[in-house]
DNA sequence: ATAGGGTTAG
C-alpha cells in the first residue's frame, strides 16, 4: 500500500503526491504547534478550565435574566463583559441586545468602538438590518463618535443583509468626511457582500475606486474575490484573479488561497486542474495543512476517486496529521454517497474510537446515507442513539430523516418525524417544507401540498416583515 | 475583512 504505487498505477497521481512526501513533516508540525487540531474539535473537549466555565455560565445566566428588567445598575463589569462576549459569538443577537443595553445602564460604563463594531457585524449576520441602522443612531445620540472601524461595520451590516444600496450610500457618506475615508477592510468587506448576493458587476468597479482613492488591495482582498468566484462556479474568473494577485507583486498567496483555489476545483470535478494547482501552489511555498487534506479527501470522494482518497488518509496518519471530526465527516458523507455502507459504518466506529465525537452533521450524514441504500430501519436507532448523548437535534438533521422517508414514500412515518421535530423545538424551514411538498407531489397529494404552499408563504411573511 | 463538513430541488 506504498503512495508510490498508486501514484505509478494512475499517472496524474504521482504529480500530485510526490510533492506531498517532500513537505508534511514541516507542515504536520506547523500544524500542532498553531493548535489547529485543537480548534477543529479534535480534543474530545475544549481544554478551558472548570473554575472558568462554571463562573462565566452562571454569570451569563444571572446576566441574561437580568438584562430583561431595567433596574440592575451595579453589576459587575466582568460579568457583563463576558456574557456579551458570549450572546456576539454565538449569534444570538437579541440577548445580545438586550445584555448591551444593561451595560449601558452600568455606572462604569463608557462607550467603545470596538462594542459597536462588533454589534454591528453579528446584527449584519442575523440579517438584522434594521437593528444595525437604530444602534448606530443610539451611538450617535450618546455622543460617540463614529470610528473608521465602526462605520465599516455598519457598511458590513448593510451588505451582508442584502441591502447593498445602503452599504453603498454608507460608503459614499464615507468618502465625503475626511475621518473616515474607506480603507482596504471597508473595500474588502463591501466585495465579499457582493460577492455573497451575486452582484459580480460591481466588483470591477469596486477596484477601480479603490485605485483611484490609491487604497491597495490585501491578500485578504485577492481571496476574497477568488473565493467569490470559486464558490459561483466562475472558476475563469477565479483564475484570472488570481493572475492578478500573483502578477500584483504586492501580495503573495497564502494557505488561504491554496486551499480556496483547489476547494472550487475540487468542488466542480476538475481534479486535474486542483492537483496541478496544488503543486504549483507547493512549489510557491506554501505548505498544505489539516484543511487542505480533507478538501482533497472531499473531492476525491465526489469525484468519485476511492484510491485517491484513501491515499491522502493513509498520508495523513503516516505524517500524524490527526483527522478532525470534519476529516471524519467528509469520509462518512463520501461513503454514505457511494452507497458503501460497511465503510461509512468503519469510520462512523473508527471515529468514536479515536475519541472524537460526532456531532449533528455527522449523523445527519448518516442518516442519508442509510437511507440512500434503503437501510430507514436504521434512522430510529440514529435517533435514540442521538438522545443519549449531548448532541442537540437541529433542523438539518430533521430534514435528512423528512427527506429520507420522503423518499421512499412512507408519508405517515414522513409526518410523525414533522412533529417531532416541532416538539423538539426545530423550526421547519424552506427546505423542511419543499421536502415535503415533494414528498406529496410523487403521491398526488395535492391538497396537503397546498396547505404546506400556505404555510410556507406564512413563514415567508414573518421572515421578510418588520419585526 | 478571507478558506475547510450537513439537509431540498434542478
Amino acid at each position: 500500500m506504498e503512495l508510490g504505487a498508486i501514484g505509478s498505477a494512475k499517472p496524474p497521481a504521482f504529480s500530485f503526491i510526490s510533492p506531498i512526501i517532500v513537505s508534511i513533516p514541516i507542515a504536520a508540525r506547523k500544524a500542532r504547534r498553531s493548535g489547529v487540531a485543537r480548534r477543529e474539535g479534535f480534543v474530545r473537549e475544549p481544554k478551558k478550565d472548570l473554575s472558568r466555565i462554571l463562573r462565566t455560565e452562571a454569570a451569563v445566566l444571572g446576566v441574561e435574566r437580568k438584562s430583561g428588567s431595567g433596574k440592575h445598575r451595579n453589576l459587575w463589569p466582568r460579568a457583563v463583559l463576558e456574557a456579551l462576549d458570549d450572546a456576539i459569538a454565538s449569534n444570538r443577537w437579541e440577548s445580545a441586545l438586550k445584555i448591551f443595553g444593561l451595560l449601558r445602564r452600568q455606572h462604569w460604563y463608557t462607550p467603545k468602538g470596538q462594542t459597536y463594531a462588533r454589534l454591528l457585524m453579528m446584527l449584519g449576520k442575523s440579517r438584522q438590518p434594521d437593528m444595525a441602522a437604530s444602534l448606530f443612531q443610539i451611538m450617535i445620540s450618546e455622543g460617540f463618535k463614529p470610528t473608521l472601524d465602526v462605520y465599516t461595520s455598519l457598511v458590513g451590516a448593510y451588505g451582508h443583509s442584502g441591502l447593498l444600496d445602503k452599504a453603498f450610500e454608507t460608503l459614499d457618506e464615507m468618502k465625503t468626511i475626511s475621518d473616515y475615508k474607506p480603507d482596504v477592510y471597508t473595500y474588502t468587506i463591501l466585495i465579499s457582500s457582493c460577492c455573497k448576493l451575486h452582484r459580480f458587476d460591481q466588483i470591477p468597479t469596486l477596484l477601480r475606486e479603490m485605485s483611484y482613492l490609491g487604497v491597495e488591495c490585501s491578500v485578504v482582498t485577492y481571496n476574497t474575490i477568488i473565493d467569490g468566484y470559486g464558490k459561483a462556479g466562475k472558476l475563469e474568473e477565479m483564475e484570472n484573479s488570481l493572475s492578478e494577485m500573483l502578477e500584483s507583486g504586492s501580495c503573495l498567496p497564502d494557505i488561504f488561497t491554496m486551499n480556496t483555489v483547489i476547494g472550487a476545483y475540487g468542488k466542480s470535478g476538475e481534479i486535474d486542474k486542483m492537483e496541478s494547482w496544488y503543486s504549483e501552489f507547493q512549489h510557491m511555498g506554501i505548505e498544505p495543512d489539516v484543511n487542505t487534506f480533507n478538501i482533497l479527501i472531499r473531492s476525491y470522494g465526489l469525484a468519485g476517486m476511492y484510491e485517491k482518497m484513501d491515499a491522502v488518509m493513509k498520508f495523513m496518519e503516516k505524517r500524524f496529521f490527526s483527522p478532525t471530526v470534519v476529516t471524519f465527516n467528509i469520509i462518512i458523507d463520501c461513503f454514505g454517497r457511494m452507497g458503501n455502507i460497511e465503510k461509512m459504518e468503519h469510520f462512523f466506529r473508527s471515529m468514536k474510537y479515536q475519541g472524537l465525537k460526532p456531532n449533528s452533521i455527522t449523523y445527519c450524514s448518516l442518516v442519508s446515507g442509510y437511507s440512500k441504500s434503503g437501510f430507514l430501519e436504521k434512522i430510529p436507532l440514529i435517533i435514540r442513539q442521538i438522545e443519549n448523548t449531548d448532541v442537540d437535534l437541529d433542523t438539518t438533521f430533521f430534514n435528512s430523516v423528512i427527506n429520507a422517508y420522503g423518499q421512499s414514500g412512507d408519508i405517515i412515518i414522513m409526518e410523525e418525524m414533522f412533529s417531532l421535530m416541532k416538539e423538539k423545538k426545530c423550526i421547519p424551514d424552506r427546505i423542511t417544507f419543499a421536502t415535503m411538498i415533494m414528498a406529496y407531489c410523487k403521491r398526488g397529494m395535492v391538497e396537503a401540498v397546498q396547505e404546506l404552499e400556505i404555510k410556507m408563504h406564512q413563514m415567508d411573511e414573518k421572515v421578510l416583515g418588520p419585526s
